[in-house]
RNA sequence: GGCGGGAUGCCCGAGUGGACAAAGGGACCUGACUGUAAAUCAGGCGGCUCAGCCUUCGGAGGUUCAAAUCCUUCUCCCGCCA
């Protein structure tokens, strides 16, 4: 039989970072199950199974579930492998593309493949949910829909809104919810995980369990991780991501740029500090015995650690002091070779052009880069360069860094 | 089944024959300030062989000296009534 730490610790751990826990008290009793029936629970949580990198918003709710792993219990991972091929018809919701089946097969492989950077392998399991959904015929799909009603279905929050907005609802939107659900039957899952945006479908997943007659899930729903933008979710797609393989620098600068107000959600959601600590950094910032810069700093720091190692902190911050507090070139330069066709690229002793050399050194345009040239944004060695197009020789270029705004760094080489 | 509305640059959104590469906002980029935060200010934001030219306003075709704007047709989206 499995040994579990104490519920209390547990729980302190679990509760970390929660949103809700629906209904309240419902993660203790389930915890309690464990203790008595002497086995892990099984904790669901159901992914699209797209191809993409892990941000720290959706590693919020995976950090959840692997915590659940620490404690001993499964994680029990649905692939929305099918839900994913029939898509959205109408268009309107664009986070759900439709997928081809082929399509489905490849993203799920490297999906798991990006799990495992945070789940711990040997207390998961993995489940298409097309194993179940797929061979389901319309009888069963019927019998489905019997336990649910249009009313119940408004009471979600945006449907609601739609519905009064006069704006489209397509029909299978209706019906996802009830798919998830039934994905908690299937897996017979004791707690569900997911994103407050979630709470409507999973709550699904209990009602239907009870329908069956079958002992309901507990719900877990975790905050939505505000981007670098301040505003909106983190997400892929919008450009305020931080990724869980960016390299610690990059990852550290990142955690700097946002807005201080995120500094607690941070702390609380990215960090993991203990739900203490974390009330002490709110209280500190509030008071302001606390500096909005130091706090970021350390947050960063431990962020950076919980991805690439105990120390990795510390060095992102010395890198990003060098080239931030201090402005200098950062360590870790690409190199970037003169292309030979470019003109005065080929021969030793050629002339190139800076308009040229930016616009193939950085892939913009040339259009944009005699803009940063003329708005003094191209720095050679740390040095502004004036507006305008500038000829170099080659040679004279081989090994100087140029650089384009705050970040953009490349060390020129010429092929001699 | 009937009636109506709509498709514009990364996003939202003006624009109904010429002065439109297309208002305005957001996002983004550069510079100043700074804690690479926020706020603010200035400039930029299709491409090029850049005082000019080329490509863009759902697709195709047409009218015109000239079309995002007019006509034909196709595709897609939405609402209302039944």
């Amino acid at each position: 039989m499995p040994e579990f730490p104490p519920i209390p610790d547990q729980l302190e751990l679990l509760r970390r970072g929660l949103h809700d826990e629906l209904p309240v008290g419902g993660l203790e009793d389930k915890l309690r199950t464990s203790v008595r029936e002497g086995r892990p629970l099984r904790v669901k949580l159901g992914v699209d199974p797209t191809a993409s990198r892990v941000h720290l918003g959706w590693a919020v709710v995976l950090r959840k579930l692997r915590q659940f792993q620490e404690c001993g219990h499964t994680a029990v991972l649905i692939l929305g492998t099918f839900t994913a091929q029939v898509g959205d018809p109408s268009g309107k919701s664009q986070t759900r593309k439709r997928l081809t089946s082929a399509q489905v097969e490849e993203y799920a492989e490297q999906c798991i493949g990006v799990l495992e950077q945070i789940l711990l392998p040997e207390r998961l399991e993995i489940h298409p949910n097309h194993e179940w959904l797929a061979p389901m015929d319309m009888a069963e799909v019927l019998e489905l829909t019997t336990h649910t009603t249009v009313a119940q279905m408004l009471e979600r929050d945006d449907f609601a809104k739609r519905f009064a907005a006069h704006k489209p609802i397509s029909l299978i939107e209706f019906l996802y919810p009830l798919l998830q659900a039934r994905d908690s039957v299937a897996v017979d899952a004791d707690v569900e995980l997911g994103g407050t945006d979630q709470t409507f479908n999973n709550l699904m997943g209990r009602h239907l369990q009870q329908a069956l007659g079958r002992d309901p899930q507990a719900v877990c729903t975790v905050p939505l991780l505000v981007g670098t933008d301040g505003t909106e979710k983190m997400s892929q797609s919008l450009g305020n991501g931080i990724f869980i393989d960016d390299p610690p620098a990059e990852m550290f600068g990142r955690l700097m740029s946002i807005p201080d107000s995120l500094i607690v959600d941070y702390a609380r959601l990215a960090a993991w500090w203990p739900t203490d600590t974390v009330e002490a950094l709110s209280a500190g910032l509030r008071d302001g015995t606390e500096h909005p810069n130091e706090a970021k700093r350390r947050m960063a720091c431990d962020v950076v650690d919980l991805y690439h190692g105990a120390g990795a902190g510390a060095g992102a911050e010395g890198a990003f002091d060098r080239q931030f507090r201090e402005r200098r070139v950062p360590e870790d330069v690409p190199d970037f070779e003169i292309p030979a066709r470019l003109p005065g690229g080929e021969m030793p002793g050629g002339e190139v052009g800076l308009v040229e050399l930016v616009s193939a050194a950085f892939g913009v345009s040339k259009g944009e880069a005699r803009r940063l040239l003329d708005q003094g944004g191209i720095r050679l060695d740390g040095d502004r360069v004036p507006a305008g197009d500038a000829h170099y020789g080659a040679v004279s270029l081989d090994g100087r860094v140029l650089q384009a705004g705050k970040r953009r760094f490349v060390r020129i080489r010429a092929v001699l």
